[in-house]
DNA sequence: GCCAACGTTGGC
DNA sequence: GCCAACGTTGGC
């Protein structure tokens, strides 16, 4: 089992839609890495937290898991979809998506700026400048201090 | 295969 | 809104 995070912007996305519709299509990722990550490397039941980018803050907002292993993202072939890309042949599934399921939401967001800050986290990719892969692996430790971080925030 | 130009990400 | 970082594209 691996352990992973994955970005979205709450604008877009936010864990609390996926709270209340308790599984989704993550589809849009348009990032070889990323993809690869996705296609080679997650197994249902893999455990993910789930981070909002581009919010105020930026932080990790819950956890969901791996409900589906990568399929084709169909979305690519869609010229009425945001996430279409004209330079991927028709039946050719370049671009895959994953489903994912809800399992929490923290009380609060744990931010990027308290990442950070944790010694304990270090080497975490996310909290590396410049870092913007939206589907990263994490390590067994760093994930359960990330939680240990959002129990110790919903006590504070 | 190099690398400049360009587009995107995402924190600030 | 700015801009640093970095992935992708395309001319050569």
């Amino acid at each position: 089992m691996r352990h992973w995070l994955m970005k979205s912007e709450p604008d877009v996305y936010p864990i609390e839609a996926l709270e209340r519709d308790g599984a989704t299509f993550w589809e849009g990722v348009r990032n070889y890495q990323a993809r690869n990550f996705m296609r080679d490397d997650m197994a249902v039941g893999d455990p993910v937290l789930f981070y909002h980018s581009n919010a105020e803050p930026p932080g990790v907002a819950g956890v969901a898991k791996i409900a589906r292993t990568a399929y084709p993202d169909d979305t690519a072939w869609d010229p009425a979809n945001h996430y279409h890309d004209p330079s991927c042949p028709v039946g050719e599934p370049r671009w895959l998506r994953v489903d994912v399921a809800f399992v929490e939401r923290f009380a609060r967001v744990v931010p990027l700026e308290a990442l950070k800050a944790n010694p304990a986290l270090e080497g975490m990719l996310v909290t590396r400048k410049g870092q913007r892969l939206s589907v990263q692996p994490v390590s067994a430790e760093h994930f359960a201090e990330v939680l240990r971080m959002a129990r110790a925030l919903a006590e504070a």
